[in-house]
DNA sequence: TTGAAAGCGCTAACAA
DNA sequence: TTGTTAGCGCTTTCAA
């Protein structure tokens, strides 16, 4: 597979260039405290051996591996693609590099995905967990002993957090599907143990006490983020004798089961039934009727997290946790209408 | 940000169990050639210790990280979603880890990222090149000197090769719309230099010259497989005084630019134009009408790609360069009629 | 089968 | 400002 001789160490360039060890890596790691014409020999030593620092060695020394680890659900929500994509980018620029993982709702993986990270001595974390009450994740996270960012979690006190208000989300939707004269809205998200579900369960059930409406319980749907969750629950919603007048795919990747079972159940949008949905751009703007879109911005939310963690890494931010929140938008598009009675 | 003693190392479990360095290691290693009474003893240690090796300084003395180089064009595919997913998974089960990144259409990066992966000492690269002939990048890989699986790209003779066969692939598609009468096809796809749209392109113009028609290169647009770019070519097509009857998003990101610049034009599928399309599962099952789709198994890949690496680093897997093919699946839906004359 | 010791490539502490 | 040296935590000789 190979070809030829062993790269070149620190060592061989600082034979070649007749200096020692440290002052190659002084020049290398750019201390200030060295002269000039040291470096200029150095320098040309590392071009004409091809020098390139070996990260590993370097982090046997220095404890730091400049990797952040980013633990998240899965790779399938366009939410990911937005953040994962800024945080690459941004992190490259600063010499870091993001350790991509995804428990895919399998809870346990979270768990060996956390120890792989701890063996390679991450020196940041950025997690969106898969249970807010999970003692044993907690745990794990505190034993890796470094910054951590709570992606749309709950703030625990000791890390730092960025989160999403789906309440007030929750409540922009409600207000406008109230406005438009529905009674009966159903919600679909996750299940209560994650933030963003328990937001959306929150706010949903205070927005019927607010209007002074009896909330059906069958109109609540938690449990998973799924498509295939949201797709199964629509289609049991849909059935039921008075069926909902709207319903909300409370998470990202929820809407794709939503709009199948209506199709399946052969209704038409939004004259049979309203949506709204969690982010997801691409399909709200393609789908006929366009989908109104209840939007957060992941890309700024990646840039502020990796901005706020590479402060943390390097030290340039410090203080106690930090609590960073989000927005959201309501896009007003064509799957909502006042219901017919 | 941190609490307490510094994690154990192999030098406190060998203490703790009053055995050398070299027996726990052995321990640790799972070497056969340790008395059962000294494994137990090192075993103990561990457990109450709650060792765990420092994988940092293991790839320091044995020159392998456990980790494979996974670069991609971009994060945004569903093809690359199923391919990551399954290839973590299969990944992590062997104690590997993935270092995924994406040069997201800018070249350059690609040369950053695989120099970080230099630096970090990948076991293995998977790499989805933006550029089959840039021989830059093809000697930065060679350099690397790990067990290279080319994805979707050219065989070069050293690396092993999993690719699609999009030749046959489009063939398929022709075959269908031509027997569906269509005269003018469009096809949307990438620039020359990489092989998925070198394939298409000639299998498109090879398609036009077997059915003894002659092929308007109008109807041949090439360049990039992002969205922007099929969408900015649709429009362009569809305002040609004899526009396509049926076009061909030749890219599993293109799709949606297609739809939105056929609804721009007010145009109606499949009565006024017809529409085919790479890999997008999704999108094509939920588009109204569905999208006929040239299906790729790209999680069959990952499963392949997978085995073949993890094959090729651990030596179990010898020999010659091997080259995986994959055919497409022509899946009939409603985006597809005869042309009206 | 076990122990002792060298050393992976680098950074950092110390001395000059 | 530069050189020398110890040692990060581990695996892997080499001897015993």
């Amino acid at each position: 597979m190979n070809g030829g001789m062993p790269k070149p160490t620190i060592k061989d360039v600082a034979l070649e260039a007749g200096v020692s060890l440290g002052t190659a890596s002084r020049v290398i790691n750019r201390f200030s405290d060295v002269n000039v014409e040291m470096r200029l020999r150095v320098e040309r030593a590392i071009r004409k051996l091809g020098y390139t620092p070996d990260a590993v060695a370097q982090s046997m020394r220095s404890r730091s591996t400049r990797t952040i680890g980013i633990l998240i659900r899965d790779f399938s929500s366009p939410a990911f693609v937005s953040f994962a994509t800024v945080v690459q980018s941004l992190l490259y620029r600063e010499g870091y590099v993001p350790l991509l993982a995804g428990y895919a709702d399998e809870p346990r993986r979270e768990l060996e995905i956390l120890s792989a990270f701890a063996q390679r001595r991450i020196d940041g974390l950025i997690v969106t967990t898969s249970s807010d009450s999970d003692a044993r994740l907690a745990d794990t996270r505190r034993k890796l002993a470094v910054p951590t960012i709570l992606f749309d979690r709950d703030p625990d006190g000791e890390q730092d957090t960025i989160a999403v208000d789906h309440r007030s989300g929750i409540q922009q939707v409600m207000t406008y599907l109230l406005k438009l004269g529905h009674r009966r809205v159903a919600l679909l998200t996750g299940a209560h143990h994650v933030r963003p579900a328990r937001e959306r369960i929150e706010a949903f059930i205070k927005a019927h006490h607010d209007a002074g409406l009896v909330l059906d319980p069958m109109l609540l749907r938690t449990g998973s983020f799924t498509a295939e969750f949201a797709e199964q629950q629509s289609v049991d919603l849909l059935a039921l004798p008075n069926r909902p007048t709207a319903i909300i795919a409370g998470g990202v990747n929820m809407l794709p089961g939503v709009l199948l079972a209506i199709r399946a159940a052969g209704l038409s949008i939004p004259k049979d039934i309203s949506v709204v949905s969690s982010t997801n751009p691409e399909l709200c703007e393609l789908f006929m009727p366009t989908v109104t879109e209840l939007r957060v911005d992941y890309g700024a939310m990646g840039v502020e997290a990796s901005q706020l963690m590479l402060g943390r890494v390097q030290g340039t931010i410090k203080g106690p946790p930090r609590i960073l929140r989000f927005d959201t938008t309501l896009i007003e598009r064509e799957s909502c209408a006042p219901p017919h009675v």
